[in-house]
DNA sequence: ATAATATGTAATGTACACGTTACATTTTGG
DNA sequence: CCAAAATGTAACGTGTACATTACATATTAT
């Protein structure tokens, strides 16, 4: 299991109009960390998460879940 | 800001009864692991937050918060 | 008391989240 | 079209989540 956690942030960032560097400012990360998130090539930290739920107004279980769990 | 974001493992782990090592087992971490989380030393992945939340079968907004929006 | 069980601490190592910079490709609007 | 804006890729560096092992201190039960 390299990361078995899955998430539609680019979904809910589409669907809020932000472009990934905004959505980075927002939560104060770079870009970079914003699209290997939404690219699914690591997992970000629960802090992180947070943030991205926060801004994206939706809960974290609808932004994160575990493969084969959805 | 070390790191930001709060957690009642210790809280929920204790009224279901769990020992630390079964909580890790459960989840597949180290006891270590466990202790740094609850002690408050490192926040973890969205991963192992999850498992966490899961298993101690409560959300992840009670169980995880950034400090100062609780 | 004391033995078992649970919790905590400490040292060391590895993998990976995240930052920084730079450039390349794709998408969008005038 | 074409230029600007958005998205993606790549290389390298740093910090830290997490594993492993070992030992020390609390807590609980007998």
């Amino acid at each position: 299991m390299k990361h078995g956690v899955r998430n539609s942030v680019k979904v809910f960032r589409k669907e809020k109009g932000f472009t990934q560097d905004q959505l980075a400012e927002m939560i104060s990360v770079t870009r970079q960390t914003i699209i290997a998130i939404e690219k699914q090539r690591y997992e970000p930290s629960i802090g992180t998460a947070i943030k991205l739920a926060t801004v994206l107004n939706c809960s974290l279980e609808k932004l994160f879940w575990i493969e084969g769990e959805e």
